[in-house]
DNA sequence: TGCTTGACTTACG
DNA sequence: CCGTAAGCCAAGC
């Protein structure tokens, strides 16, 4: 799980990414992703981790929303614009 | 070992 | 846009 800590600590400003890329990175589920956010999420800026369609995880979403204005994440609304605020995976090494 | 649950995803109506 | 259903992996009981 230091995968998911690891790949979510390094999500550059302004992007974000889903739960779904983060599970395909560590061969895992997405639900496992989630779950491990909740548990050694701490510390971690997972409001930059946001569901498949743009939405802020299921908790603090108001917070998540002014965390990525703060970002500067393309917003769209109270979503994230994932086309264009999608972290490239191949550079977060 | 088997069932339930969850910071999820995709597809349908 | 919202509700429902099936698939998904791991933890807890």
């Amino acid at each position: 799980m230091f995968e998911v800590r690891d790949i979510v600590a390094r999500i550059p400003r302004g992007k974000v990414l889903s739960y779904g890329d983060i599970a395909e990175l560590v061969a895992t589920g997405p639900r496992q992703v989630g779950r491990i956010m909740s548990e050694y999420g701490s510390g971690l800026p997972w409001h930059r981790v946001v569901r498949s369609d743009g939405t802020p995880a299921a908790c603090h979403d108001g917070e998540a929303l002014r965390l990525l204005r703060l970002d500067g994440t393309p917003l769209r609304g109270d979503r994230v614009d994932m086309r264009a605020a999608r972290a490239p995976m191949a550079g977060l090494d």
